[in-house]
DNA sequence: TGTGTTCTTTTTGTCGACAAGAAAAATACA
DNA sequence: TGTATTTTTCTTGTCGACAAAAAGAACACA
């Protein structure tokens, strides 16, 4: 026989604070709802999430170590800043990813990865379609991402990733003012990515893959030099 | 006036345990002093450290977030294993890195990087000649992690660190059984990336940069063969 | 008014204790 | 003896409370 004790109300399983509490804060983060330099208080996640701060903490440990939130010792924690000085590192990472991971794509790829990009790209026409900027965003991270795990090399699919998630922030944060940017072009260039990933096309799937990352550069640098304020304004 | 306590001893500073135990631990773990899949235990942590289990935590999270060890929810946590299988995506990543950050060695690096570059590059000289095993694996990493940092490029530098990391248990494991692996000549080449680095030839550190890694991996490779079963051992 | 010092407040870091889960041990039953 | 079930044990995940730092407020004094 077994006792209820209905006076508890645990409400979630045992772990599963952690996971949701650094997956929403995530997402806050990238999507900008969380503003680089906007503190973070413990106790206010505590009581928003109403659980203690120990499972908090842990999320928050871990968002650090995604380089996400910045912990001064003793003192506060913070969203991360956005390095507008150093963005030429980031697009060079981006592009020489982008090739890596389109390029082993196309050389490692099985079957059964193909439909799950297609989905993406599916998934990122539509939003396209629906003027969500938003989901725009985040579909084509998730598109490129997925063609970097057919790649099948961790450690670049983890750097690949990471750039992507950055780059999440920096559209966001120009999509705020520029609406149409994303051409429906990518969709057509996505497509040719596509196929020549499903063709095994090892040398077109890195050439269109560096095309596609310094045009989206190019994009983000344009904007940059027509409004050269927003670098100070955040 | 103050009231001094003399029966409490904090012993350290508040917030110095969780760093001191990450890098013990790391350093254990990638020196093989804790081989790969055993078991982790936080209490026994906390007794040998003389601190509750909170900051073993937090350090143990951090290690994960690194790819260090590995937790199961609820049930233990472990050294993570090395990955055999897949070492040819460790070594495309390695070699990669080398050659991306050896070039932005070439074109970023400023004078004030050379000094520290040519420090390791003395004490990886002096531990093949001491014959220390572990002080030339360590020193090797350092030398190129000195040359990654003089590229500037964070996003690259972190992967890169990551993976001579990894370099390192991997190193370790072959070194138990075999002994003056590591050919003077690799001093040599250390050498020669470090003129063409100051002679800011980047090309030339590109390919440098890709034969010195080529070689480390064709080394490796070569112990793999001669002794296939390792891949079970462990 | 300006400056240096002491108190107060706020937030983080650490602790000990307890509860939930899962494996291991013990037990019941055929 | 072998298998299913209960009990125990052991480890992790979570909690509430307290202590240490640092910032800010209040105060003294010139």
């Amino acid at each position: 026989m077994r006792d209820i004790d209905p006076g508890s109300h645990p409400e979630r399983k045992r772990g599963s604070g952690v996971k949701m509490v650094y997956d929403l804060l995530r997402d806050e983060i990238l999507d900008l709802k969380l503003a680089p330099g906007s503190p973070i208080d413990e106790v206010q996640l505590a009581e928003r999430f109403k659980m203690s701060r120990t499972p908090i903490r842990e999320a928050l440990v871990r968002l650090a170590g995604d380089g996400l939130i910045e912990t001064l010792p003793n003192r506060s924690t913070m969203v991360s800043n956005i390095d507008f000085l150093n963005l030429s590192t980031f697009f060079d990472a981006l592009v020489l990813m982008y090739r890596v991971t389109t390029r082993l794509a196309a050389q490692n790829h099985r079957p059964e990865d193909l439909p799950s990009i297609r989905r993406f790209h599916e998934d990122y026409s539509a939003a396209i379609e629906a003027r969500d900027t938003l989901a725009m965003i985040a579909t084509n991270a998730a598109f490129h991402a997925a063609i970097a795990e057919a790649g099948r090399n961790p450690y670049f699919t983890g750097l690949f990733r990471r750039l992507l998630d950055e780059g999440r922030r920096i559209l966001r944060l120009y999509y705020q003012s520029y609406d149409e940017l994303f051409p429906r072009q990518f969709v057509d260039e996505h497509a040719e990515i596509i196929a020549a990933i499903e063709a095994r096309d090892v040398e077109e799937a890195d050439r269109l893959g560096k095309v596609h990352a310094e045009q989206i550069v190019a994009q983000v640098q344009k904007l940059f030099s027509r409004n050269g304020k927003l670098d100070i304004a955040l």
